[in-house]
DNA sequence: GCGAGTTTCCTAATATCATTAGGTAAATCA
DNA sequence: TGATTTACCTAATGATATTAGGAAACTCGC
């Protein structure tokens, strides 16, 4: 689909089965998040482009909320498969960190429109479902539980509790994703300010908790 | 001024000056950001709140925008106070970076309104005047450059150029701002699975950057 | 193929919102 | 005193999300 271009009739639209229509709006919703932010998503704008009138979006969607409850569900489902397919189990600690970073900004750099609704809160009096928000507990509990086996397998002995080391590589992790965004969401993971930190940030973590001996 | 509650009436406001009004209206906007976010915010609400017609709120902002870019500029003013005053020139690295860190969780816990437009991007659209984004810039100069004093005076070697050393705490410090306000923003810096991370994560930057022997 | 029920659309209306136009009374200044 | 400025007003515009109520059209059992 072309973006925020319909082709077919209201009558040829009719025909095709309701989940089709969904993805268009979701597909509308997504563009226009990603060009003017989530806060300034119009539920009318979505009925407009689509060719009916806005009541009639009430059809799909019971309100403009779940819409975004429904970004906010897919977001979660392909930060899932995302990072799944980015964990490997083999290669140093060094390299499966490096990946976990790099995955984690490239998911925020190619889905920004996503990024938005899951990790900041850019739309007033939106709560995700109840369902939705177990989703991405379940989520990042995964992601939480990977960081926490590279900890313990590898031989790596922070000097803290492996919680709290782990807590460190999220915010730090979150962190630089953020900084990257703020100063150059053009650029790809690797390049920029920030975008280009993750293996000098990987690597300081790991100088700090590696067991060497050291004079103190 | 309790907040929410005004007890002039419209000829007794009269007879008071601009800038009182002025505040009068920030404290609202402020109260209200904090009450339901910084997006939410209305203009027609403070006016109501104020006891005038929303028209008539034009004589004190001409936009909605400029009163967001008004509380722009308080908080990047703020700001700058703030760090200042809990900026020390003794002690060593270990403390100075706490309190910086420190310094910057506080900030965003005690000004939830000010760090959601400084920091975040809630409001659609909303882009602060040149003269307030060259305000946040050498505010932010000013911390940066303080970070970079703090790493060039005391021996401290990380082994990467100390821009990039920079980098890596301002980006651990904002994700730990944000990891805390994200999870625990009522409790005080200091407490909370984030909040209470200070000392470990700059433990761990400053292990990783001392010049200490290691066997590698 | 016919009637019932469901789905999908509509128009009309409500209550918000930020903002502009145009006007009036009061305060201030020459 | 007279002119100007300030601070308010009402009325209106064009947006917004949402609800109410109705009309075609499609689907299903008979």
């Amino acid at each position: 689909m072309e973006k925020g271009k319909q082709t077919l009739s209201i009558q040829q639209r009719r025909r095709r089965n309701r989940e089709e229509i969904i993805e268009d709006i979701v597909q509308i919703a997504r563009d226009m998040i990603q060009a003017d932010g989530a806060a300034s998503l119009s539920f009318n704008a979505i009925a407009r482009q689509l060719g009916i009138k806005p009541p009639s979006l009430y059809t799909y969607f019971d309100s403009k909320h779940a819409i975004y409850d429904e970004l906010f569900r897919r977001g979660w489902q392909l930060f899932l498969k995302h990072t799944e397919a980015d964990i490997v189990q083999d290669g140093t600690v060094y390299e499966k960190l490096v990946l976990i970073f790099e995955s984690y900004m490239r998911f925020a750099q190619e889905n920004p429109d996503y990024y938005q609704i899951m990790f900041q809160r850019p739309v007033p009096n939106f709560v995700p479902s109840a369902e939705n928000l177990a989703l991405s507990f379940t989520s990042l509990d995964r992601f939480t539980a990977f960081l926490h086996d590279i900890l313990e397998s590898e031989g790596i002995n922070p000097g803290i509790p492996d919680e709290q080391a782990r807590d460190i590589i999220i915010a730090l992790n979150h962190g630089l994703t953020e900084m990257h965004l703020a100063n150059n969401p053009e650029l790809p993971v690797g390049e920029g300010r920030y975008g280009g930190l993750i293996h000098q940030a990987v690597e300081t973590l790991l100088k700090a908790w590696s067991p060497v001996k050291r004079s103190e």
